[in-house]
DNA sequence: AACCATTGCAACCGCAACATC
DNA sequence: AGATGTTGCGGTTGCAATGGT
């Protein structure tokens, strides 16, 4: 697998619409290869979590909501990048009929894939091809009461339809994040980190 | 080659839930 | 019990890449 980077610019060539004043300056948009390796690193040496502080002290100019949500879905090293296979889709399709737009839930029996990416797929892709396939209501594939309407009842809150599905891959990746690896502090190289 | 439209995805925003004091 | 800070989630937007004319 190829790890395709977004497109990213150097730190210099961006930004500056960020207000000069003194207040702390926070970046936004598109993450540079010098903050994603500055997030790696510190979350290598100290672990992830308490995003907030994280952000100061590895000293990013970013949000902890932004580099938490960089981290989780883009730069852990268990993210699955690359076209969602037929059999995820099946899943995912199946699991959205169950549960609606919870996609953060559906995700977690996709390992390797974020929630973001399976919303992105679902918005742009799988949407598409129901609507081209059946307009008409009352079909066979049936969309939930609750799709689209988060945080409404799910009737089948807590019956997980199946355990965590291995489609490719391995489960251990999974489930071993990289702060677990051991405690001493290590670094990772561009090299390392955009080579597989 | 140049322009325009469409697509796909990364990132932001707003909100609610949760934790801590 | 209320205030404040943090986290997690889903919806939405912005923009680069791609395709079509």
């Amino acid at each position: 697998m190829s790890l395709s980077f977004p497109p990213s610019t150097s730190l210099s060539d961006m930004d500056n619409k960020s207000c000069n004043t003194q207040e702390v300056e926070v970046r936004k948009g598109p993450w540079t290869m010098e903050e994603d390796l500055i997030l790696i690193n510190f979350i290598a040496n100290n672990g992830e979590g308490v995003w907030n502080s994280l952000a100061r002290s590895a000293g990013l100019k970013r949000t902890g909501k932004s580099c938490r949500l960089r981290w989780l879905n883009y730069l852990r090293p268990d993210v699955r990048r690359g076209n969602i296979t037929p059999e995820e889709q099946l899943l995912i399709m199946e699991l959205h009929a169950r549960w609606g737009n919870r996609w953060s839930k559906i995700a977690r029996h996709l390992p390797g894939r974020t929630d973001n990416e399976i919303k992105n797929h679902w918005r742009t892709r799988i949407q598409k091809q129901i609507k081209q396939s059946e307009p008409p209501p009352n079909q066979n594939f049936t969309v939930p009461e609750n799709a689209g309407t988060s945080h409404t009842c799910d009737i089948n809150e807590g019956v997980e339809p199946c355990s965590p599905v291995y489609i490719t891959g391995n489960p251990e990746a999974f489930a071993t994040p990289l702060s677990n690896e051991s405690n001493d502090s290590c670094f990772w190289s561009m090299e390392e980190l955009w080579s597989t």
